[in-house]
DNA sequence: GCAGAATGTACTCGATGCGAGTATAAATGG
DNA sequence: CCATTTATACTCGCATCGAGTACATTCTGC
């Protein structure tokens, strides 16, 4: 299990765009690799832990829905990415199966209490990590909601256009006005004109929304606090590639698991209707799961053969990558 | 332009494996939203510039090719990325077409040296930079080094394999012993028992090779101070990825280039040989350059056609993605 | 018990992409 | 003018994958 850990610790993933005016304010900083310790700035980590329940991939989130779990980073901790594990688990309860780094920013204007308090800038990293279904359940009092309370135009697994995207799609064509290139780029992200909807491009979409003035709309989502709401946009883009090359999956369900609670699985988090033939197929192919032997139970319908991870396969998938047969309804 | 560098901002990439020992330190953060300004910690930025001159992939360095060049992060900065993109331009007089984050760290035992001064812990900010051939030409006075100098072993452009490959499997044959993960980690990271190589894992066979010893050996390339080869590899890596399905390549070649100049360019970064018609058909089909009407000259050979670089294809690319057919000499 | 719903499983077909190989054309330099 | 270097076009075949169809098994409710 360490060994399955260590090993995909190394990963690809999507990358944050914050960078919202090239405005250069360095001009003294030496040329040497010697760093001279004048620059002090407090420093923060957030976390966007998920979780999949009932079908729907949730975020652990603080004051009401309203922010993302976050603390500062301390001199005593050792690491990173250590530090926050262990964090996490004494307050969640419960183990963090896999734990990324996300994005590290440092905007003025992102914080405005940071100013005023030190003088000086924060630093905050940012960090995606995966929870069990049974832990995320029994764990000590957050709140876990559903990514679609954030981004309703993101779930696209029913068999109708999410609530609202239409209404979203037409103001920002209205917004896109007669600019060639904005008309490009909102016909791109949604899926418009015939083009196909690329569920990655979460925080492309919502940095669009941003731009054209929509996401303060209590009707295209529920906001957070500051930039919180732009955070997890990066986490569902990354999870949302990760998926498709990389067995972060596992990490979300429990030890043994049907197949098809594995579809489930996938499509709530990549918000797509998979192909159910086509999806085993490449289980099969890859040799990701092998038989517990037992059945499912409890369920209505004809039960399910029970299925575990093989961690066996370790470097083989790594090549491979773990590909989604996606599929419209 | 800015268009193109704002939309590619966002992206996928590798990410960086650093947490050598799960040692958990934190324990009495608050579960809340709220940070407490308790943490200060020294901020560190460090550049990894790459362009190619002369077929060869390299990277600016400092203190005789010992040091990737850094910073301190001040205060007075607005943002992380836009005050080093202007920092470097004013160190080596040339624009930056391309800057990534890479990784954020903060391990203690990183720089002795940042204990002893501060008492703190340091973190450290990591960016890949890209800058033209010609700028990289006409910079000031700095060091640029072939990649291949620090990681011999990732250069297989050759008919034969690279210097030392050889006797680095060995060495990590004889060190994996009768551990069979080892030995799979081995034999995949390396492409042997006829298994592919995969050009992208360039910081996975680093630590793999860290964790066998054999990275203070000078004959399996030349040694960084600290652990400054370790972040090399992480971009060199994070870049051999992204040139697959981004067409950041653009960024480090003149504004008008054959496409065996092309070709060559993408040769170098991921150390492999590529098969020309396929790579030709892919560039083709994917409409990324357009003629110029201009003809190569001052070669031998027959003089090609002259391409530019067509940033109005921006948005299709992102689905598509740019793809290298490889070939094996 | 039986109908129907819900789930599980197997197979086929066709388009596409891509690795690999081959052939030909055009310019340079001795 | 011939060898060399570079440019460019075309073909073949395998693997992958989206999409569709058919069928099997068990539960629930009447």
């Amino acid at each position: 299990m360490s060994t399955f850990r260590r090993a995909f610790s190394t990963s690809k993933g999507i990358e944050f765009a914050l960078e919202r005016t090239l405005k250069p304010m360095w001009s003294d900083i030496q040329y040497t690799g010697i760093s001279l310790p004048s620059g002090l700035a407090p420093a923060e980590l957030i976390a966007i832990l998920t979780a999949v329940t009932d079908d729907q991939p949730r975020v652990m989130t603080l004051r009401g829905g309203e922010a993302l779990p976050s603390g500062p980073f301390e001199s005593s901790h050792r690491s990173l990415q250590s530090g926050l594990r262990a964090w996490i688990e004494a307050q969640t309860g419960h183990p963090v199966g896999y734990l990324e780094q996300l994005y590290t920013f440092a905007d003025k204007d992102r914080d405005p209490r940071s100013e005023e308090v030190t003088g000086s800038q924060r630093i905050s990293i940012s960090y995606l990590g995966l929870v069990r279904e049974q832990d995320a359940a029994g764990a000590r009092r957050p709140t876990w909601r559903s990514w679609y309370r954030y981004f309703p135009w993101e779930d696209h697994r029913g068999d109708h256009s999410p609530r609202g995207l239409p209404l979203i799609t037409d103001r920002l064509t209205a917004w896109a006005a007669a600019d060639a290139l904005k008309i490009q780029r909102v016909d791109y992200l949604f899926g418009l004109k015939g083009k196909p909807w690329n569920e990655e491009l979460v925080l492309q979409r919502y940095e669009l929304m941003y731009e054209a003035g929509l996401v303060d709309t209590p009707e295209f989502g529920v906001p957070m606090a500051g930039d919180n709401r732009r955070i997890l946009a990066t986490g569902i883009s990354r999870l949302r590639a990760k998926i498709k090359y990389s067995p972060v999956v596992f990490e979300l369900l429990p030890e043994s698991f049907t197949l098809l609670q594995l579809q489930r699985t996938v499509e709530a988090l990549s918000g797509l209707h998979l192909h159910k033939p086509n999806f085993r197929r490449q289980i099969d192919q890859q040799e990701l799961v092998e038989e517990t032997g037992e059945m499912s139970s409890g369920t209505s319908g004809r039960p399910a053969r029970l299925f575990r991870y093989r961690p066996a396969i370790l470097e083989a998938r790594m090549l491979s990558g773990v590909r989604l047969p996606l599929s419209r309804p």
